[in-house]
DNA sequence: GTCAAAATTTTACGCGCGTAAAGAAATAAT
DNA sequence: ATTATTTCTTTACGCGCGTAAAATTTTGAC
């Protein structure tokens, strides 16, 4: 490909004919060299093969290309296939995603941004552990690098926040299921680490009562991220000892759902709603797995190509203007009811 | 917490009342220097916080602490699950690890490797997507940068190979199920992307050869890593249709057997070994979610802990050395039988 | 062909750090 | 206390690139 080795920027302006200054701004924006000189720039570059040295580089600009993407957990399907769009919307934009798993834990949280404060990153897309975040250190990263946050809130922290209007959701599966058989009782964690999930509990209260009926909650004991275990640990006590007030169960996520499915599944209670079906299960995130439990399980699904979009968009905006945003916005996507076996 | 701040490591030197090389060399090895001028540096470091350019060291060092791991499609949980095993085997050897996903797709993979080359990595720990992989390129890369594959190999490419040993784990769950009841039927994809389906394959040809028994395979059409979905697909018309010439299905993964129990579930067919159960289905991989499928499913569990170690230690070994192996160890490590409901 | 505007070249400096070499200082051994 | 050894300081250069300013060339419009 290359007869004399090109080590530098030096070397390809010299063997390209061209002045090292106007190779550095091709590189920096192709475009904003003539179309002749790009063209013979891309043309020495085919013959020799060579690349900037991103550290070079990157020690010099002012800004890095570089933009975090920080999720809770990568363990979790739900948040691989997220953290996947994203990605892909950051590339499309020209800058480098880095993504980083919190692995469930406020200390990887916090390790991941110190890690992302060493690359200088022009912003940061951040998807909270939530309850258990360390609030104060991830709202001082905030204050130092543009961040915006998604899928969990942590009030008055980063730039923006993009979710899902849990209200609205929660409403759409309780009146869906009131309407189509007996109210249903709403089956969560007792101290979830997830904010949506007091938003969940607090939408089906609010929204059963407006239907003139009465809530009931059911609370799983159980710390971390292991909800399919703790759906399936509670409920198995929950059939076992016929806790269980009404035949219809909301659960709080589908990972519950999915534990939840399976103890009832061992205990051969039929789920469904057929009339020969004991239960009704519902979830909420239409989890990728949702799908294919048995039977398949009637979810909302939260609409994430909005929240990666609008988050990407809006961290781009911040970026480019290199201000900070006026306000923090909230801004929440709504739903789609998912209707499948489970209710 | 620093009152005057501190923008570079001649600032640093100054103000600790140390040299700057010999503030180099700590960062460098903290061990590296004397103690009592450790400690100096260390209150200094706790009064001023500061932290070396990454960029600047990365582009005066010899070589880099990246190491990229490249894992063929994180929205699959058991690679996610393994790439975080394998990240903090990196961290704890005081290197830094690169987690890029080549999303089922060769362009992507390839993409990373571009990618990877211009961090220039110390090393990379590659599970290649198999017959996808543009293999002549994967070789290209893994000449160039020392690289070691696991979980998919692929011939002669790379410094060495860590992986399971699909002929001891098929053997052992084909002689089990053969064991107590009928001999199974090996379901699998017609033309499967990973070379270890492949192997799968033979090994239970071999195995059954080996028990007098006859083997049956059953392939389903479909391209991709939508297996849930083929496992559904193909199941679906296989039950219908009663092409089963057994009551057993041995599925060359977990994630296809997913899919076959969802719609085994739904044509009302019982899964187990009860006496009223009238098909068992085994996987392989012990898969994250295989524990909450219904019912459960048994299934072979492959050694990551030890697949992640070896392959890690053998990398790190490579680069302390600076030298490239000597001999292209090829390294497959046993699979354990994980006995649940479904046979 | 003339001329203003746009693009490029030339020259030069700086970024923050690794690292080498020689001399000075601190430590350990006798 | 003297010497040998280790560690540190001083000085200096280089890494590969961004970027600024002034001089020069090319381009496009007339």
């Amino acid at each position: 490909m290359s007869e004399p080795q090109i080590k530098n920027m030096e070397d390809f302006a010299a063997i390209s004919g061209i002045s090292r200054p106007t190779i550095s701004k091709y590189f920096n924006d192709p475009a904003s060299v003539r179309k002749t000189t790009r063209a013979r720039i891309e043309a020495a570059l085919e013959q020799y093969s060579y690349r900037p040295n991103i550290y070079a580089i990157n020690q010099n600009r002012r800004q890095t290309k570089n933009i975090g993407l920080v999720v809770p957990n990568l363990t979790d399907p739900f948040f691989a296939g997220i953290a996947r769009t994203i990605e892909g919307m950051i590339l499309k934009a020209g800058f480098n995603p880095l993504l980083l798993s919190s692995h469930a834990g406020p200390e990887q949280e916090i390790a991941n941004l110190d890690s992302l404060r060493a690359i200088k990153p022009a912003g940061v897309l951040l998807a909270p552990l939530g309850r258990a975040s360390d609030v104060a250190r991830v709202a001082e990263f905030a204050d130092e690098v543009p961040t915006v946050l998604f899928d969990a809130n942590l009030e008055g922290v980063g730039e923006a926040f993009f979710g899902s209007d849990n209200d609205q959701s929660i409403e759409l599966i309780v009146e869906y299921l009131c309407r189509t058989g007996e109210p249903p009782v709403f089956f969560e964690m007792k101290t979830p680490i997830n904010p949506n999930a007091y938003k969940r509990r607090t939408a089906y209260i609010a929204t059963m009562e407006r239907l003139d009926q009465e809530p009931h909650l059911i609370q799983a004991d159980g710390e971390g991220w292991d909800f399919e275990e703790i759906g399936f640990r509670e409920g198995t006590r929950l059939i076992a000892n016929r806790l269980l007030p009404t035949n219809t169960v909301l659960c709080s996520n589908d990972r519950l759902a999915i534990g939840f499915l399976s103890t009832a599944y061992e205990s051969g209670l039929r789920v469904g709603l057929g009339a020969g079906s004991a239960l009704r299960v519902a979830g909420h995130d239409n989890h990728p797995f949702s799908q294919y439990t048995c039977p398949s399980l009637t979810t909302v699904s939260q609409d994430y190509d909005s929240i990666g979009a609008r988050s990407v968009e809006t961290l781009l905006g911040l970026i480019e203007s290199g201000r900070r945003a006026k306000s923090r916005d909230v801004t929440l996507f709504e739903g789609r009811l998912i209707m499948r076996g489970s209710a």
